[in-house]
DNA sequence: TTCGCTCTGTGATTTTTGTCACAGACACAT
DNA sequence: ATGTGTCTGTGACAAAAATCACAGAGCGAA
């Protein structure tokens, strides 16, 4: 059951939930609780089963696929007002699990249960829209990911990268790699190159761009 | 319009049409044309607006990423019965294609327009969990697509190409290299390797799978 | 302050894949 | 049979990324 303060911030990230007749919100809002997770806490994992359809108040989630030899690769990241199509295909297929979900920061979240899920689904052109966009958003997104990563170099995705996060970026090099699906040394040896262009600026746990221009330029070469 | 025939093939083929009301069907059918198309034809292209929802009844058509150099990668087949989620994303999103079609042998299809498209979306059940599934079993897919294209070498990759594909496979080594994403000189080195390890046999435009146990235990590696 | 931990830089080396350049094989049409 | 074009095999080499092995830097806790 949701308080009142939870619902309203529920409303905001989800507008859509608006669009439903208000004596199946209720029942919807009364039958759920709120999801806290710490950073780094897995969320759900490959191969597990699906327990429900996840709407996020408040910090991150990083949909991961794990190599056998410890890399991983960041596939897309679950915001507030997002949710996870992954968790969607699961509950409409009726299977797995195909990759990780890790919090990034601490996250707030209330989850639908299957049965609820289906039901707005069934019923309501507004959810389904919804879920529609979902799909059809990550799926260019991984089709983008996935022409990235074949064809594209480490160093062109790494200035990609670089230019969509905000610009004193504090984060390690090795969160990086995970992000990009490669070894921690060669984004180290990368990052230097960039700072040796004078591109950017390196300190612990920061990298500050110093040439967004150029960057970019690189990165659309 | 569509003559009986085809439409009794439609029918065979995508058996949820069945679900809609008659006098709807009928409107859909009178409504469109079959399409013919050769093999090698370019059905729809990057950056291109999207026409219509495509029912293929014969043929196939590869979906795929082309690189900048000439490369290119499969991001996955339409058979007959199934459908192009990438339309579907793009009649959804009102975007434009993000991939390239190509018939493989010659295609027969039904096209809906997106009128038809949204109309069914919006009124019958049976037409959404269509979509719907298309979009998960791609979804999926296309996970294992990018798990594989960052984290396994090729020659796994060809071995697992080679496992799920008739045995005696009559392509040319470029067409595997446009599948995997790769240059054709590596597959002709890894095959040869295959062959010598006697897991394949290889001919001009064949290869004889003779090991597939081999075959299978090197792919799970 | 000192210890210990994580993070970063870096050289050396290997593996994997790509690129280039051909030669020979095969298939088919004339 | 001869030529022509498409496939295939291969060697030499280059490039990209991974791997291994540390050293030193920065930071926080004891």
């Amino acid at each position: 059951m949701l308080n009142s303060d939870t619902r309203s911030r529920l409303m905001q990230q989800y507008p859509m939930l608006l669009k439903l007749p208000s004596a199946e919100l209720q029942e919807l809002l009364n039958g759920t609780t709120l999801i806290q997770l710490p950073a780094g806490a897995m969320v759900f994992d490959e191969n597990q089963q699906c327990q429900g359809f996840p709407m996020l108040l408040s910090g991150s989630i990083r949909v991961i696929k794990a190599s056998a030899q410890g890399r991983e690769l960041q596939l897309y990241r679950i915001l507030p007002g997002e949710s996870c199509i992954l968790t969607s295909s699961c509950l409409l297929g009726n299977s797995n699990y195909q990759a990780r979900g890790i919090t990034e920061q601490a996250v707030e979240m209330v989850a639908l249960s299957p049965k609820h899920f289906h039901q707005l689904l069934a019923h309501y052109a507004a959810f389904r829209e919804y879920v529609f966009n979902l799909f059809t958003e990550r799926l260019t997104d991984l089709m983008q990911l996935v022409s990235a990563v074949a064809f594209q170099k480490l160093d062109q995705r790494l200035a990609t990268l670089l230019i969509n996060k905000p610009s004193p970026l504090n984060t390690t090099h090795q969160a990086i790699a995970d992000e990009l699906g490669c070894a921690r040394e060669i984004v180290s040896r990368l990052l230097k190159g960039f700072a040796d262009q004078g591109w950017v600026k390196l300190g612990r746990e920061q990298i500050e761009i110093s040439d967004a221009a150029a960057l970019k330029r690189f990165s659309a070469l």
